[in-house]
DNA sequence: TCCCGTTTTAAGCATATGATTGAATCGATG
DNA sequence: CATCGATTCAATCATATGCTTAAAACGGGA
């Protein structure tokens, strides 16, 4: 087990422990910043004051809920494309495999049970969305080798392309995956079922369907 | 002009219009739900009550605000591909033609001199990003149209696909224009220089390669 | 000039927020 | 059981929020 998995793993039942499925639960559904400490307090069925005892503060508890899911995640993302470095040995990894890397660990992650699949998934949204890349700084340095070690990734996998258009098709893939995991849901309402009703993996792999497309895209004659 | 540029052509001097500007600047720039009415009317040096006086409540001014700059981007959008579709008369539009006639609206609103191109652009981010799609009532019909238009035009333009992935496709590039607007200057500064710095035209015009190459996408054999 | 509807203003209301305090309670150790 | 650090608790603080009020200021028409 990945150390980081320690934090996961801690005994569900203290108050802290509490304050953070109450908190995480209450991100994910409304937001970081509407949610008030009474009513992480409230649903945890414990003191608001046990909030500052354990964290210090409202931002620290924001913090702590991040990094205690993002962490595990960007370290399976990163295992998982060590895997493929040694798989392909030099060789350039298929765009697919580097977006399955970056994308499974979300997977991963809801399966092993530490949130709901439907919590999870708005939550990664809106940790783009909502707090922009303004990530706690114990998680700044794992994400940024994250980052650039994926972003070389895909560098290498479509050669035609320079640097920067590389970085940027990396992030419009990311805006693919927050957007689609924030709003799937509101999406599906709102196409009064002709969108169907896709299971998290199908829809992940049409995600990654068209990112691939999008990023392996040759570039146009003029 | 359109009907609805009538809202945005009135007086700039007057107490309900420097509530507007301040207004949509602090939520471009920060969020509906974090700028208080206090930091609004402080900005605009007027009295806090004015905008329960103008607007009824702080939620009726986000409506407004949202309003002003949605509905003629959304009549833009509708109007673009009425011509597309004249111009076509009947044969399936070109994909890249249909995104151009959904993005380069924001473009034109934001040559309008109406907010700072970087300000609008966060601010289109925010309207998807933040308030879901619960856009305000009287907008929703004409989104509703402008939505239900632009899924027939790509259902058209990519007939090998059925309607649910061609409606999941569009989201998906809807995704990328969410992210890249709001975060753009922000993925510009963690990547230190090396996405450079393009001019809105050539970000708007990557994005448009970017969806179009995943909405074509024909799929793969098995 | 006076009038009267419109607009602006300062002051205040009720409520909510994050944070703090000091006393009470718990629980392991001696 | 007694002690003492760790934890929990009710109560409270200072501040901020959206909104309301009633009086004042404004401004065009009689």
């Amino acid at each position: 087990m990945i150390e980081s998995m320690r934090v996961l793993a801690e005994e569900k039942h203290t108050t802290r422990a509490r304050i953070l499925v109450s908190a995480e639960a209450l991100f994910a559904e409304r937001g970081f910043e509407v949610v008030s400490l009474r009513e992480i307090t409230g649903a945890a069925g414990v003191n608001v004051a046990a909030v500052n005892y354990h964290f210090g503060s409202k931002e620290k508890l924001i913090d702590a809920v991040v990094t205690r899911h993002l962490v595990p995640v960007n370290e399976e993302r990163l295992s998982q494309l060590d895997k493929l470095e040694k798989q392909f040995s030099g060789a350039p990894i298929p765009v697919e495999e580097i977006l399955k890397a970056f994308l499974s660990p979300v997977l991963q992650h809801i399966a092993s049970g530490e949130m709901s699949e439907d919590l999870f998934k708005k939550f990664m949204g809106r940790l783009i969305g909502e707090r922009g890349y303004s990530l706690p700084i114990g998680t700044r340095s794992l994400f940024a080798v994250m980052a650039g070690r994926f972003a070389a990734a895909f560098q290498r996998a479509v050669p035609q392309l320079d640097e920067e258009s590389a970085l940027w098709r990396m992030h419009f893939s990311f805006g693919v995956m927050a957007h689609t995991l924030t709003n799937g849901e509101t999406l599906r309402q709102l196409s009064d079922g002709r969108s169907g009703n896709p299971s998290t993996e199908t829809l992940l792999g049409n995600i990654i369907d068209f990112c691939r497309a999008g990023i392996e895209f040759e570039g146009r004659e003029l």
